[in-house]
RNA sequence: GGUCCCGUAGCUCAGUGGAUAGAGCAACAGCCUUCUAAGCUGUGGGUCGCAGGUUCGAAUCUUGCCGGGAUCGCCA
């Protein structure tokens, strides 16, 4: 077997069209304005390129431009069967022995062409990838926020491992700082020693609790403040509370053994909670960095910028950087007292990554509200020198909505991730106990198979909706089963298993001779064209860093095929040829939903 | 106020320069003696926020306005 890329038929199509219209009218054209599309419904036609911007050169109306263009390309291509032009449209039919060859290509040995060709990413080739997701703080559990940063990010890094190069996960795990420790000091205050076997509470649960008891004992506090008649800010300022928790913040850092010895087990609850939900999500890290580990990185790099004159130091101590010129404030890298800001180890981690790596990208999956934050970051270091600025991306997703706006920890109002995932896996249960599906299960797999279910309705629920944008969670509706979501991509894919099943009790042979099928239906013919999209919707995901590219495109496929398996016999075709052929149509169905499944980290069942 | 993002069917979302704007949910009407009905078929539902501009062609690009959100901390 040849390990040598096939191109696609939308490649060989464009091809032949710069080919011809060079041939027939002695220009050239430029290839990347061909546009290949699926033909439309109410057309007939498989593909369809559109002639209208070519018509200034050919000097010709859109109709005569296209049959000249078409007739030429029929010639050449004997693969074309015929073609009908509509206004400026080329609607192509190809014959049917080419779609029957077709779905005998491994789509992992067609040439994507440049998954990568935009300019922020496209870099270096043959660098590994560094994806930056979830990012936790160690002070709260994950919620449905959360779940869709994870979520997001292990399905980013799938795609791009798939397509592109090797990628290296890493989570950057914000263990330190005040937030810490005011969850530290509320436990200090009120804890009376409880652990989480103690308590019966998972660790992240356990330190959340103390998180939120801080929080209101703090308010009530700014209230007793404010009711003597101090501001606002001054109450929040002032409260005991808070000046204890900033004391707590102090002594960490001198490194006060008592205080260490708290944070660390405080954060030991929380990361065995972390690596349950996690491990229930399905999620893994290739590196996981603390930042308690690296909050000092990015000292030296303001160091270096000091003495480079490119940022500058008050007579408080404090250090800026004057971005006014770039449109942007000032902004300050290190306060008066010596320690450093959010930013400033940002840069230091970003400098520590570049160098451990050489990666060609870095990808940061993180909340659009942090929009300001990564220009400044690309920008000042950009000022110091580093090219490297132009290959970190940030991939900046919008937030989860709740019908009466975002969610807040502190008010309660978050959808935990845990409570969510247990929610569909009862959902999961009781749907399918109700349609009677699992009667015959062994009780392992029942729990399996409804946590296969219920978490792909989870993450497709997510991964459907384009990244950058804000989408909206009802918890009073459940997560659907039926529709554009992962249990009906997962029922498709179990039903197509147990017609595979049969066959293969009945001892049928897989192979067919092309030459015997005579026609294939129209329903046959869409699902191996849709088949045959599936290498361009890998590459177009990876370039557009949107697993919803595919998640679209598995549910398009799905339904053509449910459309298929409910018109049309498969084991009961009489003619073996024809049986066999849609055996492995339904086989190749299978192995793309399973591999577009895969992508967006979610598991199929082989029953269901 | 400055900057950025979003506005498509009752609801949740596709479509981001091409044909008469599509799905799912919800509603209604059908299809299981036939490979899993978590399925399939059909019906109704839209001034693509509003107004101008560019283009042979705009939901898509551009300008302005309206509505929603984010952000502009010695928080992360």
């Amino acid at each position: 077997m040849s390990g040598q890329n096939k191109k696609m038929i939308t490649q060989i199509l464009a091809d032949q069209f710069v080919a011809s219209f060079k041939s027939i009218y002695c220009q050239d054209i430029d290839r990347n304005l061909v546009q290949v599309e699926k033909t439309r419904k109410d057309f007939t036609g498989d593909l369809t390129i559109v002639v209208f911007p070519f018509v200034k050169l050919s000097r010709k109306s859109p109709e005569r431009t296209g049959n000249e263009i078409a007739g030429d390309m029929m010639k050449q291509l004997e693969i074309i069967e015929s073609f009908q032009i509509v206004k400026g449209f080329i609607n192509f039919t190809f014959r049917d022995s080419f779609w029957i060859t077709q779905l005998s290509i491994n789509p992992n040995d067609v040439d994507r062409g440049d998954s990568m060709n935009r300019p922020e990413h496209g870099v270096n080739l043959g660098h590994p990838i560094v994806v930056e997701f979830s990012s936790p703080n160690t002070n709260k559990p994950l919620h449905l926020g959360h779940i869709r940063n994870n979520v997001l990010g292990d399905s980013v890094a799938r795609i791009l491992e798939a397509s592109w190069s090797r990628v290296i996960k890493v989570n950057l795990v914000n263990d330190r700082g005040i937030h810490i420790c005011k969850s530290m000091l509320a436990y200090q205050r009120w804890g009376n020693g409880e652990t989480p076997s103690t308590a019966g509470i998972k660790g992240d649960h356990l330190v959340g609790k103390y998180y939120v008891r801080f929080d209101q004992e703090y308010r009530k506090q700014i209230r007793e403040l404010v009711d003597t008649g101090l501001s606002q800010e001054e109450s929040e300022k002032k409260a005991p509370l808070i000046l204890e928790a900033q004391e707590l913040l102090r002594k960490w850092e001198t490194g006060d053994q008592e205080v260490l010895d708290l944070w660390n087990t405080m954060n030991q609850w929380t990361y065995e909670g972390f690596d349950e939900t996690y491990n229930r999500l399905g999620i893994s890290f290739d590196k996981i960095y603390h930042e308690s580990e690296t909050y000092l990185l990015g000292k030296k790099l303001v160091a270096e910028g000091l003495s480079k004159g490119i940022l500058q130091q008050r007579e408080d101590g404090s250090v800026w950087i004057d971005l006014t010129a770039d449109g942007q404030d000032e902004k300050l890298l290190l306060r008066s007292d010596g320690t450093s800001v959010y930013i400033t180890q940002d840069l230091g981690t970003a400098e520590l990554r570049y160098d451990e790596y050489k990666p060609g990208v870095m990808i940061y999956v993180v909340g659009n509200e942090q929009n300001y934050h990564f220009d400044i970051l690309k920008l000042i270091l950009k000022k110091l020198g580093r090219d490297y600025a132009d290959h970190i991306h940030h991939l900046s997703y919008g937030m989860v909505e709740l019908p009466d706006g975002k969610m807040k920890s502190r008010e309660g109002t978050v959808v935990d991730a845990d409570d969510l995932m247990d929610v569909m896996f009862r959902t999961a249960r009781d749907v399918t106990e109700e349609l009677g599906k699992t009667g015959d299960f062994p009780e392992a797999e029942k729990e399996k198979l409804y946590n296969t279910i219920g978490l792909g309705a989870l993450k497709y629920f997510i991964l459907k909706v384009d990244p950058k944008k804000n989408m909206l969670f009802d918890s009073k509706e459940s997560i659907d089963f039926n529709g554009n979501t992962g249990p009906f991509i997962q029922y498709t894919h179990a039903r197509i298993k147990s017609v595979l099943r049969k066959a293969t009790q009945d001892g049928q042979e897989r192979s067919f001779s092309k030459d015997h099928l005579k026609q294939l239906l129209p329903k046959e013919r869409e699902v191996i064209i849709w088949l045959c999209e599936y290498p361009a919707v890998i590459a177009e995901a990876a370039k557009m860093l949107s697993p919803a590219i595919i998640a679209n495109y598995v549910y398009e496929l799905a339904k053509t095929y449910n459309q298929f398996y409910q018109e049309i016999q498969i084991l009961k075709e009489p003619d073996p040829d024809i049986r066999n052929f849609r055996l492995l149509l339904s086989e190749k169905t299978a192995d793309t939903i399973l591999s577009a499944m895969h992508l967006l980290g979610i598991e199929v069942p082989e029953k269901m």
